[in-house]
DNA sequence: ACAATAGTGTCTCTAAGACAGTATACT
DNA sequence: AGTATACTGTCTTAGAGACACTATTGT
């Protein structure tokens, strides 16, 4: 499904397909799934705590054949952006994320006189610690509709959306080989056991320009102005605002002061107190919180908007 | 050429279509080009001085034949997406922007009824006022080349990814190409004639969902902290700090102190003292800056971040 | 002289960060 | 008791904004 069948020549004249590829953020991987190393000459490191996550899928044809990618494909005829990359998640991670936005349209041009052109739409995801523990959405797609899952799609990208000046050049080089992302017939079910966990930090060699996307994903997780309204989806239902600090330093790469960080977070005014606490810790016990749902993935200014043109 | 030629019962099965819509804005219309105004009602306010316009174009067939929309088309099999959006801009405004960036990629499945379906991806531009004055580009071929045009292509939104683009050395948008572009092109090509400039403060009726797609492009055009570093672009290569100041009241919408403007933006260290001074003005001349080009491309916070995964 | 903008100096206020100090759980 | 974290208070400093004041042109 995704693409038309007519001769390989006749190709290059085609419009381009669409696909569309994610980086899933989690955590940590989810208890039981394989996890892969990609850096194996750092081991002597004193291996800094806290790293993100991401699921990443073999390719089983070409190109890239072997190789790790991003989960994705192509987009079907009846289902949006935002729904492919949903469809991806849950087809490699069997979880559903707790927010979605999209990142980059990667629209390169490949001069290849057999192989289609692929325009490539990337997402990234965030995995909350709830969707991670075993048999919590096992059982392929007799997952329960989560609670209350908010995405972010349309024109929701948000205020601050990280600059680049003056980059030069045309974009042709970012799909190295527009081959089939994903497969020729478009199909998402990856046989088990080709999906496995990885550190963003040490990562393997990615198919296409995949490498490319987790650096801009993980780029654009760092900016903290917006980070900070939807850091926790990292973390379940109620969390304390330790829990929520780790996020950050796991996030951002270095610690933060927690004396600031309560003052500032609690300052957002975004934390509803829920008059209960932490038990079992071997320390004094911290308050729990929640997230107060109104103030969430609405960003102050650009936002969906009524449709006008009818 | 943006269609593959099949009966309309099997459209909905093909792949979508990808188009590009750009937002092309300046300070002024051209100098001898049309205008409309989509909010009669209104003319008796004390009309707020500056306001951005952009140019339309009117469809020309279904859907929303007669409509005003936004420049664009189909991507071509041999150009890249910022290639698109830089020749939609050319054909229909007959200038080359200072400034291109990819706004976000709209593939809703409700954007075309019983039509293909048709993935958009926008491009958001700035036009510098040199490129407006009568003469500069009317002679359809005439223009001197951009002393240094640049814009950003690919996934240059991130930090870091910008290495792919280095390599890419044609910087073939900088060629203008005159805006003939055999006609036969897709569904929002038009004859000339058919475009208009409009204050994006009074937009009329949108063709698709156009009118969301420009509220977005303010709405990060607002976003000040990646503003400040491509406002210049909306003016010509030297330009005094009260020019600067007023592209800035332009774009927010209210004024901001002088004093307190320039502190700021000479902080920034990127404009350079030209040493020369305005001239003609009925009171104190100002000094002239040009701004740096190798200026901060640099973040506060996420920086370049060395590639990990080899 | 007057109008108008360029440009400087300075005060206030807020928020971020550093960091000392107290509180309360577990072992 | 010792330890580890939760939580509070306070000092310093950088930056944003308000605003008074001086400088220099054209009319």
């Amino acid at each position: 499904m995704g693409f038309v069948d007519v001769s390989a020549s006749e190709r290059p004249y085609l419009p381009p397909a669409v696909a569309v590829s994610t980086v899933a953020f989690a955590l940590r991987p989810p208890s039981g799934e394989s996890t892969i190393d990609g850096s194996p000459g750092l081991s002597g490191e004193a291996e800094s705590s806290a790293t993100l996550w991401i699921p990443l899928v073999r390719r089983t044809r070409e190109p890239f054949r072997g190789r790790w990618a991003l989960p994705g494909g192509p987009t079907r005829w009846d289902e949006t952006l935002a729904d492919t990359a949903l469809r991806s998640i849950r087809s490699a991670a069997h979880v559903t994320p707790r927010y979605l936005e999209q990142l980059y349209a990667f629209g390169g041009v490949e001069r290849s006189a057999d192989a289609q052109r692929l325009v490539t739409i990337a997402y990234w995801a965030m995995i909350g610690e709830g969707e991670l523990t075993a048999g919590a959405s096992r059982g392929s797609d007799a997952e329960p509709a989560p609670p209350q899952f908010r995405y972010r799609a349309g024109a929701g990208v948000g205020v601050g959306v990280r600059r680049r000046w003056d980059d030069t050049g045309t974009d042709r080089s970012s799909v190295p080989r527009p081959g089939d992302e994903g497969g020729a017939t478009g199909e998402h079910e990856r046989p088990r056991g080709n999906v496995a966990w990885c550190s963003a930090d040490r990562l393997p060699e990615l198919a296409f320009d995949h490498a490319d996307i987790v650096e801009y994903a993980l780029a654009r997780l760092r900016s903290k102005t917006e980070y900070a309204a939807v850091a926790h989806r990292f973390l379940g239902a109620v969390f304390t605002i330790g829990q929520l600090r780790a996020v950050h330093e796991a996030v951002l790469g270095y610690a933060v002061d927690p004396a600031n960080f309560r003052r500032q977070t609690l300052a957002r005014g975004t934390l509803i107190d829920t008059g209960e606490r932490e038990t079992g810790s071997p320390h004094r016990p911290a308050r729990l919180y929640r997230f107060s749902n109104d103030a969430a993935p609405e960003f102050p200014d650009s936002r969906p908007s009524t449709r006008r043109s009818s």
